[in-house]
Formats: structure tokens, C-alpha cells, sequence
DNA sequence: CCGTATCCAATAAGATACTG
DNA sequence: CAGTATCTTATTGGATACGG
């Protein structure tokens, strides 16, 4: 009897110990490896979780804001991922209080520090042959291209606060002894303020077109100064070594 | 008639497209973003994608070792993601000259500078309350580890190559000016040699075991104290911010 | 031995509709 | 608005058989 029992009641044991990983958001199938870039790869592994990630390096946002800046994302999805995230500690769910009584998902302290990653992540992809820089653009992602293309060489001497709108959302970039820092922060302390969708700022930054699509406010010579601190790295040759 | 067939032409079309892509080892399935990092994905997101570029950090590598490496993996699937990786120009399948006459897959100058990532990765990683240190490891898991993981103030001082032999394969690190780097190297030069399994190395470097469940020949004293210079991070918790 | 190709079962992702 | 539920499709991994 207690043989006969043995074997469903090991596979109940498996269940359970899978719905019950679910549930904690712990890693569904692991890569049975000590290195740490393989368990990176649990937590962050899964089909858009870097990504949401980026989108909260420069603060807490909504379900919806989510959905909007990840496009092709369905909600299932962006639901399940942000379940998971919590579980693992990388962010959190967190109710605003009254009266505007909604839910944002914010990065934890831990969970910030995947931005090197994701730095280093596009400044490898920018090398592509086959990166298409014409699809659509995040703000957040625009904003984190300041951080990784900055050209020390470009910015020599520069030092200013430049704010940047896109739609509802303002931003602010630091420069300062060749260093860029960004946040998001109203537009008061800026000398001056860049205006445009995502795209087309990047356009004028990384594709050379001219800074008139742009609205500009404030310092002008300054913001345009700025527009040309960033470099895009040459582009890899596939077929070398 | 035009009418009619537009549709099912427009099919045909859509998925001519897809063979296409598949067979030149393009991305599948796209995140519709000009980010960097989505790129980055869309080149290395896929499963074990990542963790076949590590292996093949330290020089090329047969198809067996990297199925013996990549714990898990599938014959189907490794061979699947050499293609893609391939394709997307990140390695090169080469054939070595006779006698030896056997293929090898070598990572190409732009594929190794995922380095970086790789290295980030594993830092934000080892940070992870829910990391295992005790799964199997590779032996260029463990030699990268140390480039992550070298701890300056340790290694304040300390000149040396120290030779590392795991089963049949040699590394020699070298410590200077409180850097290390790690290479693929014949163990003549080595002023001291440690042998032993990858894991046991790391339950002496990261789990405070005693050295003497390792092999040591030359400057033992100074392998003994090659083996103190690395510091994993404390562990975040997942709790904060 | 070194891979490749094919089939199958289990999962994960995507699309869509729906609910509080 | 903020997600859930359900259904369909795509991908994965494991087993096995096959070719050089």
C-alpha cells in the first residue's frame, strides 16, 4: 500500500513545491549553475523584465504607464512579470495614499542596482548592425541614453541643467565635469528646457537632424549645445576575428 | 480576383518574412523599441543565449564542452542558439585545421564585449538572497567570477600569476596594481599552481573553506593568499526602498 | 565521437474578452 | 483604470534516431 502510495504522493510533493514557487514569484526554471550572471538571469531572464526594470530607473509608475512605454506587451503578461518581480525583491506594489489612492510599482534599492546592466547592456546593442534607432522611443529610455552615450571628450567644459519635456512627463539632466546625471524632477531649475516627443529629440541627438523640430525655452545656445554631448559608438563588424 | 488574393498574399508574404529572419538568424520576436537595451535583448535575451557567450569569454569552444558547461541544456537547443548567435554576428563556428579537424565556436571581437553585461550581471546577482552558491560551475565561471568579485583593498600589494587547473583545463590569473585578468594560458609561467574541481576553488574563495581541500604546488604562500582577494557583496535586502 | 533532425509533452507568451 | 480569465500559438526541453 504505503509503495503504491509512494509515487503520487511524490508527484503531489513536486506540485505543490512548483505552485508554491509560483506564488513567492521564485524562479520557475533555473539554469542549475553557481555563477551569478545564471542566477541574473533567473531574476531578470524572463521576456521583458529587463525592460520594465529600465522603465522604473528613474521612478515609481503606474500599471498603465507601463503598458504604454512597453509597446506590445499584453496585460497578462505585465501582470504576471510584476508579480514575479515583487516576489524577487526587485520591486515593489505600493499604494499612494488618498487621494490619489492608486497603485504604483517602484524598484527597490536592490532592484536599482541592475542600471549598470542595463547600461552596458545598450552600449553593447548600439554597436549592432542591426539596431533600427527609428522605432519607437520611451522617455525613460531617452533619458538613460543620455547616461550611457555622454562623450566626455563632447562635454568638456560643459556644465548646465537642462530640462526635458516630453508629453506630461519633465525631466532634468546635470552635466558637470563630463558626468551626466538625470531625474525626474519638475522644470523650475532648469536654464533651459528641450520640448518634443522621444523620437524626435533622439533624432536631432543621435541622427544629426536639425534642433528646429525641437521646442526650446530658456538658454537656448545652451540646450543646443547640449543636444550634441552624445555619441553613438561605431557600429561592429560582424564578420572580424 | 485582386481583392481575393490579397490576403492570403499578404500571408504568404508575412511569413516568407519569418523564414527569412529565422534562417539568417535574425530576431524573431521584436520589442518595437529603439532602446539600446531592447535590442541587447532581442540579440542575447534568449535562453542560455547569455551563458554561451560566458563560456566562450576565455576562447572558442567545442559544441561538447559547451554542453557539458551549460548543465541542462539541449542538444537541439544549443545547436539552435549557435546558429542564431551566429547570424546575428555575435560567434563564429570555425574549423580547425587537420589533424585536429574539429569544429570550434569563437566568440567575434564584438561578441566579446558583452563582457561587461556579463560582469554586471553577476555582481547585481550575487547580491540575490535567493542565490545558490553550492550548483555546479563552470570553470570559466569561476575565472570570471574573480575579474567580478576582486576586492582592491585585499589586493593591496599583491603581485603574482597564479596558475589554476580545473580537470583539463588551465587558466593563469594575473594580479597587478590591484586588477586581475584571467586568460586560457599553458601553467609554465605560473608562479603557483591550485588545483582542484571549480566548485570546491569557490567553497574556498566565497565559502571560507580551508585550502587544504585544494592542490597547490609552487609559491604556496602565495596561492594561499591569492585565494583571499575576492569578496562576494553582502546580500540586499529585498525588504528596502 | 560530433553534432543534426525530428517528434512529443510541458510551458510560456500573446490576443482577446471580461470584471470590480 | 487596473487588472483577470480564457483560449490559441510559439518555444522549450527531453528522447530518440540519424549522418559524417
Amino acid at each position: 500500500m504505503l509503495e503504491d502510495c509512494s509515487c503520487a504522493s511524490y508527484i503531489a510533493t513536486v506540485q505543490l513545491e512548483k505552485l508554491t514557487r509560483q506564488r513567492q514569484g521564485e524562479v520557475r526554471k533555473g539554469y542549475d549553475d553557481a555563477c551569478g550572471t545564471a542566477h541574473g538571469l533567473e531574476l531578470l531572464g524572463d521576456r521583458w523584465a529587463l525592460l520594465i526594470m529600465r522603465e522604473l530607473l528613474l521612478g515609481p509608475r503606474r500599471f498603465t504607464d507601463l503598458r504604454r512605454d512597453l509597446p506590445g506587451i499584453s496585460a497578462n503578461v505585465l501582470s504576471q512579470r510584476l508579480e514575479e518581480l515583487e516576489g524577487r525583491g526587485l520591486l515593489r506594489k505600493v499604494r499612494l495614499p488618498p487621494p490619489a489612492a492608486r497603485d504604483v510599482y517602484q524598484a527597490t534599492a536592490w532592484g536599482l542596482e541592475i542600471k549598470p546592466v542595463i547600461i552596458e547592456l545598450g552600449r553593447f546593442a548600439a554597436r549592432s548592425p542591426g539596431h533600427d534607432a527609428t522605432l519607437p522611443l520611451s522617455p525613460v529610455s531617452l533619458m538613460t541614453s543620455f547616461e550611457t552615450m555622454i562623450d566626455p571628450r563632447k562635454a568638456r567644459g560643459f556644465t548646465g541643467r537642462i530640462g526635458v519635456q516630453m508629453g506630461e512627463e519633465t525631466f532634468i539632466a546635470q552635466v558637470e565635469e563630463e558626468r551626466i546625471t538625470v531625474a525626474r524632477a519638475p522644470l523650475e531649475e532648469a536654464a533651459a528646457v528641450i520640448g518634443g516627443e522621444p523620437e524626435a529629440i533622439a533624432a536631432v541627438v543621435y541622427g544629426g537632424g536639425p534642433a528646429e523640430s525641437l521646442t526650446i525655452e530658456g538658454d537656448v545656445s545652451l540646450a543646443r549645445r547640449f543636444l550634441t554631448l552624445f555619441t553613438l559608438p561605431p557600429k561592429a563588424d560582424a564578420r572580424q576575428s
